[in-house]
RNA sequence: GGAGGGGUUCCCGAGCGGCCAAAGGGAGCAGACUGUAAAUCUGCCGGCGAAGCCUACGGAGGUUCGAAUCCUCCCCCCUCCA
């Protein structure tokens, strides 16, 4: 076996393509495909998430298995550790983590948010101090695009300032402005043709200011466009109106992408406002804290309701977890910390979020969009308020 | 038989005259989680209630304004010696 050497080398790879199969015609939701050197997406698209180059507690098999297309990675957590040098090394980070399929890696712009604590902001860019061992770590647009190609992504994120809300529409602007430079170094910064790069729109709850957001990077020309510095704790209403007043403005020919977003209800009412992936932590982390979705609302495993019940977790899921255990296996599982409980459990939230967008999928497809997302939304409220009132 | 140490709210365990319905764990119950510092975090956890009252620290008495805490006897448990 030789030295690994330029496996992440773009010779020979197909670059970045989208392409807009349809248009509801009842909503603003959008069909596509995303043609990627690693693959293809189908959308409307959601991406679990896996941080430090693994969605927790499943195989990469298991993910593709769910029939998820593309993942997360996290340039911020895999640039401090093990280190985009030696992923690079490695063979980059499709092969260090045995997923050949599309990958996208955020930026670390969500860790200026969830870790302010830890990091200064300046014109150059942010100084964070590692929460792992409280070194300095420095980052710029420029090195950020730098460990993203070295990670070899397919997608890779601008860096951006996520803002906490509230607010204030000065600081939404004055961070704006920064988050608008960052992007046009962020362009000029990146080398290779492969890998693609989104925009990141940011702007607070302003309309005016996504507005403005929007027309900046679509000026500087980015492969796609994602709505960021939402679900920062406004409330959801906010968010919506604010997803509402952004995503029509979005060049056409490029792909919409929420960040961070959300429940299922979520997604399925954005995908109705003309958003094409998401990515969420919720169906992973929600499932290791025992919280389960389903057809007819969420579950909280451990809930003593469930002790002997023998019915699967959702009966229309088609799933491992739900085709072999019972609630009542499940929530034993969960009470006694089982390693198992968390792998069950996240199975079955990643399968029931990837197959909701295929489903998603196939109503567009069949111009039955609307009244999917009716029927879907009257079932989980319906259910899930039958459950608060036991 | 002798010497010593213990019995505390579901469990373990602190308290050793008033600030004690009693620390801290655990268990149990419920809630939260939205570009992952998260297999994490929060709340409740004797009863009824607004203050407050009642029932509680092995049992029964006693001392004291006041006892889980001090004294007496009794019942259990543990260790060591015979």
């Amino acid at each position: 076996m030789g030295k690994v050497g330029t496996l992440n080398s773009e010779i020979g790879k197909k670059s970045f393509h989208f392409e807009l199969l349809k248009r509801d015609s009842d909503t603003r939701a959008r069909l596509g495909i995303i043609t990627t050197p690693h693959g293809r997406i189908e959308t409307p698209a959601f991406m679990p998430v896996g941080t430090q180059g693994t969605v927790k507690s499943l195989t990469p098999e298991r993910v593709r298995s769910l029939g998820a297309q593309v993942i997360l990675g996290n340039t911020y957590h895999l640039y401090l550790r093990p280190g985009h040098d030696l992923i690079r090394n490695l063979g980059g980070l499709h092969r260090f983590m045995n997923w050949p399929h599309p990958i996208l890696t955020d930026s670390g712009g969500f860790q200026i948010y969830s870790l302010g604590a830890l990091r200064k902001l300046s014109e150059e860019g942010v100084a964070f101090q590692s929460h792992i061992d409280g070194s300095s770590r420095i980052m710029t647009p420029e090195s950020c695009v730098a460990i993203q190609e070295a990670l070899g992504s397919d997608i890779m994120m601008c860096l951006d300032e996520c803002l906490p809300y509230p607010a204030s529409f000065g600081e939404a602007e004055r961070s704006l402005g920064l988050t608008t430079r960052w992007a046009q170094r962020c362009r000029q910064a990146k080398t290779t043709t492969s890998q693609a790069l989104f925009g990141i729109v940011q702007g607070g709850i302003y309309p005016s200011l996504r507005r403005r957001a929007v027309d900046s990077l679509a000026e500087i020309g980015f492969d796609g466009y994602a709505l960021g510095g939402l679900s920062v704790g406004e409330p959801k209403e906010l968010m919506y109106e604010t997803v509402d007043a952004t995503a029509p403005y979005c060049p056409e020919d490029t792909p919409r992408y929420l960040m961070g977003v959300g429940t299922p209800e979520d997604l399925i009412n954005c995908v109705a406002m003309g958003i094409d992936m998401f990515d969420c932590v919720m169906p992973t982390r929600n499932a290791r804290n025992g919280m389960l979705f389903t057809n007819k609302g969420k579950v909280a495993i451990k809930n003593a309701r469930y002790r002997d019940d023998k019915a699967p977790l959702d009966d229309q899921c088609g799933c491992y977890t739900c085709q072999h255990y019972s609630r009542a296996y499940l929530r034993h599982l969960y009470l006694a910390r089982e390693i198992l409980a968390i792998v069950l459990n996240t199975i079955h939230n990643v399968s029931f979020y990837v197959t909701l967008m295929a489903n998603i999928r196939n109503a567009i497809e069949g111009n039955a969009f609307h009244s999917f997302r009716v029927a879907f939304l009257e079932n989980m409220t319906q259910h899930n308020e039958e459950g608060t009132t036991c």
